[in-house]
RNA sequence: CGGGGCGUAGCGCAGUUUGGUUUAGCGCGCUUGCUUUGGGAGCAAGAGGUCGGAGGUUCAAAUCCUCUCGCCCCGACCA
């Protein structure tokens, strides 16, 4: 492609709206414009790089016997009435009417639709498995969208649904689809991480969400120096089997420490009063008392409409997840205000302990079960008590995991150290079982003649969300750096001086070459000065770029910036289509 | 949805507090000509705006008032 022909914008300014770098890009570099809020056009070199990982999706997909369809964007509410997410899904779907007043919607995702074409055409075992999947737009009335093509409310999504006779079989298809994630993720050229989460609206059991590791990824998570151990920070397991040292770790230290804890558990010291004037933070008393933060006890007081008030103990080091209190108390709490509790004299916020909560619920972390002769709030302003120690001072209702894995924690597998870090989720895979099968009377014969709700299984992939996700990996300062797998072009070729005849003569002669020989070429033979050239050579991103300049008059070579092995090269004119096949062919 | 901000030429902005000296200006970009040509060139001449929209106040509104639409940021929420 001939720059000077191509409509490719690309911006000099960093455009006021965009803070991230894939979305700054992504505008500078031409890649896409804002229509409207959450809404973006994309332009011909986007949506080359959006095909490119496309064609990518579809193979991986077809390996593993998924058949490609395409379902409409609308979709009438009938559908949606019979799971009840017409009600449930809230704002964030698109409604809209017809001309004949009947309740349309745009399709934020297609469980619905899939559904019905499978309970019309399917009706036997025999007929199972199946696993059909579409490339096709999406729309979400996200509450805020941000960030260009990272969070808007429309775009592009592969999503695959699959149905089952038997929950091992939906297991077998559902293993198939992560290896194809990853397949397609590493076809990519893209680091990433596997790990469990939450299902959301879509519902089901297993679920697994596909990571882009990004500085700016709005996830937070943990992955394994050693293993494939990954999790989201909010949900991420402590390792308690090492708690318990029955796992050959490498950490000597922390074994001994645990062991010390549990053989010390009978030497219990008297409970203790003591000042504390003025303290309430965990480091202040730490530092009065002359102890570590792992030698107290943080009490958090929270509520909830359903639960009313409890009380949750975890060791002075960590933080209260609220997320796995909410999934174990089965309810939204909030950290309590002074103001809730002013009618009970027995609260002292920031003095809090366990030791006399009267009527309220005690739960604990893990942590807390092994450890002895601790420091607590006692319930009283100005003061903490010393040597507390669990059954003895205050009964736990439970003892449950409710802390935030911390990077200092081993890996929750094998023990090795772990690394703290952001992704972007580009892939989310679920195990539905029979959820939409159920309540749209999805049903087929199984062997023995029984009438039996599909098992079914559904599998989403952002391509447009990877589009910018491989920009925040990979760029370089204001630079894009595409992987070379989805570069829009292969090659860039800039031709300095398009007014030196015998120069231009050489470059539309390599330029014709290349292009014979079906090398992507993208070829800047714009009449305009050399810096913005390469300037915008830099910013488009194909990660090899070939200067044909002053060098070429005089031995004939091409002077190379490859990206894809952070090089310079100077290449023979012959040797290019050689050069180029086999640099980018990784 | 709560809090904050912004809409003036294709883009980025000044002018709005204190209505009139502006024929609404500046930088970039755009057009034409000449020169220049290895990291965002120079000179010259041009084109381009009903100041987001509607209504109001006034002799006079980009500027004051009311309503409205759009967009952005922070938060909760969510793939």
């Amino acid at each position: 492609m001939r720059l000077s022909k191509y409509f490719l914008p690309t911006t000099r300014k960093v455009p006021s709206d965009a803070k991230v770098p894939s979305h700054i890009l992504s505008i500078r570099a031409g890649l896409i414009r804002q229509v409207s809020r959450g809404v973006y056009n994309i332009l011909p070199i986007g949506y080359k790089v959006i095909k490119k990982i496309e064609t990518i999706i579809r193979e991986e997909m077809d390996k593993i016997g998924a058949q490609e369809i395409l379902m409409p964007v609308i979709q009438p509410a009938e559908l949606w009435q019979e799971t009840g997410r017409w009600g449930e899904y809230g704002f964030e779907l698109m409604r809209l009417k017809d001309r004949l007043g009947r309740d349309m919607c745009l399709g934020p995702t297609h469980e619905e639709l899939i559904t019905e074409i499978i309970r019309k055409e399917v009706h036997s075992y025999k007929q199972l498995p199946i696993n059909l999947y579409q490339i096709q737009v999406k729309f979400r009335d996200e509450i805020r969208p941000r960030f260009g093509l990272l969070r808007g409310r429309e775009f592009i999504m592969k999503d695959a649904y699959s149905f089952h006779a038997t929950w091992e079989d939906l297991d077998k298809t559902y293993e198939d689809v992560k290896k194809a994630y990853s397949n397609i993720i590493e076809k990519c050229g893209l680091d990433y991480r596997i790990v469990e989460a939450e299902s959301g609206i879509i519902g089901g059991k297993v679920n697994h969400e596909f990571m882009i590791l990004a500085e700016t990824g709005e996830e937070e998570i943990f992955y394994c120096t050693n293993c494939d151990f990954a999790a989201k920070k909010d949900l991420a397991q402590i390792n308690r089997a090492i708690k318990e040292a029955k796992v050959n770790v490498k950490d000597e230290e922390l074994i001994e420490e645990i062991k010390t804890e549990l053989e010390n558990k009978n030497e219990l010291n008297e409970i203790k009063e003591v000042a504390t004037p003025g303290i309430k933070t965990i480091q202040e008393l730490s530092e009065f008392l002359n102890l570590t933060p792992r030698d107290l006890v943080k009490t958090v007081l929270v509520y909830g409409e359903k639960i009313g008030f409890s009380a949750f103990l975890i060791r002075g080091n960590r933080e209260l997840n609220i997320n796995k209190v909410n999934n174990f108390l089965k309810d939204e709490v909030q950290l309590v205000s002074e103001e809730q509790v002013k009618d009970k004299p027995y609260i002292k916020l920031g003095f809090l302990g366990p030791v006399v909560l009267k009527d309220i619920p005690i739960y604990a972390d893990y942590e807390i079960e092994i450890m002895k002769n601790f420091v607590a709030g006692a319930n009283k302003e100005g003061y903490h008590l010393l040597n507390v120690n669990p059954k003895r001072d205050f009964k736990v209702k439970q003892y449950n995991d409710f802390t935030f894995l911390q990077v200092e924690d081993k890996c929750s597998k094998c023990g090795s150290e772990l690394i703290e870090s952001k992704g972007i989720e580009v892939g989310h895979i679920f195990q539905l079982g029979t959820k939409y099968s159920e309540s749209m009377k999805a049903y087929f014969l199984n062997k023995e003649g029984n009438q039996k709700p599909f098992i079914m299984g559904c599998y989403g992939f952002g391509v447009t969300r990877l589009l910018s996700a491989a920009i925040e990996q990979k760029h370089y300062e204001n630079q894009i750096t595409w992987p070379i797998q989805i570069s829009p072009f292969k090659f860039h070729m800039i031709l300095i001086n398009p007014h030196k005849e015998k120069l231009k003569q050489i470059a539309e002669e390599l330029y014709q070459y290349l292009l014979k020989n079906n090398i992507e070429v993208l070829y800047d033979d714009r009449e305009i000065s050399a810096g913005i050239k390469f300037n915008d050579a830099d910013l488009i991103g194909i990660p090899m770029i070939g200067v044909v300049g002053n060098e070429i008059l005089k031995t004939d070579k091409i002077e190379i910036k490859n990206k894809i092995k952070n090089k310079k090269d100077l290449i023979l004119k012959e040797d290019l289509l050689d050069y180029i096949t086999t640099e980018s062919n990784i």
